[in-house]
DNA sequence: ACAGAAAATGTAACGGATTACATTTTGTTT
DNA sequence: AAACAAAATGTAATCCGTTACATTTTCTGT
């Protein structure tokens, strides 16, 4: 491998005339700049970029938490963050913490090791909390989709509580009063706000809140399909089912099959999100579409301003949903017993 | 930022001693060691990584170039990469080219440029071959899943020849005569491979070939319908379908439903893949389950050991794969017209 | 052709951790 | 207690590109 110095002595130049032909071509005469790009040809020069990351204390990597991967909502984020990330020069380092605290800390460190720059995190924990930190200024960390509850930190998420809120009324016109929630772990703050956009419908509707109905679930198809099984076992099962993601949706419409009942007819199911699945589902879903990729890239693009100083104060940036509606919910069933 | 030699001093020790009580602490003392490591705490002391991975030259980064994250089957494949990338102390540099060559070549400049010390390639593109490079060794990359046939390259992947003829013979199996594919991109060898495995499942069964069934898709859900809705328009439609994924599959599925016939009583559908929608499908999906996360886990492993000098050629390791038989595939027809 | 300004180029310090080699301290043996 | 080995510590070079500052060259105007 061949550096500065190599280029420097074949050109018959200085190191600093090197350096000026790659960065500021203007500074050097056209004469010397020839001699040094032919010497860079020669010697099949590149610059290694760790001396100059090194050097400038600028890794311009970006580490991302993200909880599964293999959730598709979260993939697609991802793609956006890769995308805009790339635009600015920047690389993603991707932890794929399956929620693991130790794992996450592990790479938050990274940020604090000057491997990165700047974290992204996409879910409701701060992985910092633990590592022992003296900065009272703005961590250079942003959160995309959840919400940091604690402390202040760049934001870009949906308006839960509106989307739940459609999703719900959506149902409530159809004419179902028995109307489940599939939701996610009880401690996230997203799955609080879209709980809350539940029953702000309900209560509009003068539906009483029944807690039976809301059901945990953990985003996995799995999950979605014992929640529909479970709900669907109820005394007084619910006609429709609002499922907090797409996978569960897709797992209680099999539970809701499987239980001998036909989607929409008997039941109604929603998810939220609009994966590419969604519309392949039998029925087709109704969703929430989210802006995915639109996540990604403006949870980057308010990451490297932080990162870059131009950011002053937590912005929280709201996107806008949108309701799918599809097949999968129907006109409540006429009151049997 | 705290510095090595900000906690040499207040220890009053030398840098060398504080390096050593970090990185070899039985050559210290106890009583310097512990005098250092207070100190350390005390000034809350990092070591800064990338001066590190500066001066050893190793970055202890790997690029992944993946076509499109948004797949499952790459999602699983990554998260596996990353598990086995941690435990080994390495990082994800992580890039969804979409098939953009300038951008994987933009990934692959990071190993010239020292911001990487090897790439995982998942697609059959060598994404070096446009950059000047004198080397003659063998790259550091490794290619999973996909094969390059250029280029002398560790591998790792399903002997999809195999696997492919196992499906067809099981659509031979339950009576099928007319199987029609849907494969990916013709170029790819992967996608060569196991319309060479269906053909030869064909042959042995004395079928012949027909080059009207099969049908090149992209991957995705919409593919997947589109193909199984022009299959179906044929004169003479196939009674199965063999997808080359099961995002196909699922959208095959559905494109027969449109057409007004069932699965798997007039039609029958397999994947390829095993994701997790696959048990979800209705009628859930028969599949080729592949060992994704070992595919992820296995190619980190093989780039490490060539990064670090312990690969001598270039291996092709293959992973085992298991036909899961579900209920989308079933007896063929009884003969009609 | 000369002073002075402007352009081009060169010199050397710098960033932070590692480590070969040199030196000092401690320990052991007789 | 001397002599030597072993353990502990220190000094300084090194990785490589950038850039402030110094110096040289070229150009401008008269």
């Amino acid at each position: 491998m061949s550096n500065i110095r190599d280029v420097a002595q074949l050109a018959g130049v200085s190191v600093a005339t090197v350096s000026r032909t790659l960065q500021q071509p203007d500074l050097v005469s056209l004469k010397t700049r020839t001699k040094v790009l032919t010497a860079v040809k020669q010697v099949g020069y590149k610059p290694n970029l760790m001396a100059v990351k090194f050097r400038s204390g600028k890794t311009r990597n970006l580490v991302v938490l993200v909880p599964t991967i293999a959730n598709v909502f979260f993939a697609r984020v991802i793609s956006g963050m890769q995308q805009a990330a790339h635009e600015k020069g920047y690389s993603l380092l991707l932890c794929n913490t399956l929620a693991d605290v130790e794992m996450e800390q592990s790479y938050a460190r990274m940020v604090h090791t000057s491997q990165a720059d700047g974290l992204i995190q996409l879910r409701a924990h701060n992985p910092f909390a633990q590592l022992e930190m003296n900065t009272g200024s703005l961590l250079p960390m942003v959160n995309a989709c959840e919400v940091l509850d604690r402390i202040a930190c760049p934001t870009v998420l949906l308006d839960n509580r509106a989307a739940a809120h459609a999703m719900t009324e959506h149902l409530l016109e159809l004419g179902h009063k028995r109307i489940a929630m599939i939701k996610g772990p009880a401690r996230s703050p997203l799955t609080r706000d879209r709980v809350a956009g539940y029953c702000d419908a309900l209560n509009a509707a003068g539906i009483s809140f029944d807690e039976g109905l809301l059901y945990p679930g953990d985003f996995t198809l799995q999950s979605g399909h014992k929640a529909a099984t479970e709900l669907l076992a109820l005394p007084t099962p619910p006609t429709a089912i609002f499922c907090e993601n797409d996978e569960m949706a897709i797992g209680a419409i099999q539970g809701v099959k499987q239980s001998g009942l036909q989607v929409p007819d008997n039941i109604s199911v929603a998810g939220f999100d609009d994966i590419s699945f969604a519309a392949f589902a039998d029925p087709p879903l109704t969703t929430i579409a989210q802006p995915a990729e639109e996540f990604g890239s403006i949870a980057v693009t308010l990451l490297i301003d932080l990162i870059e100083g131009r950011l002053g104060k937590a912005p929280k940036v709201i996107l806008p949903f949108d309701l799918i509606q599809r097949t999968s919910t129907g006109p409540a069933p006429a009151v049997s017993s």
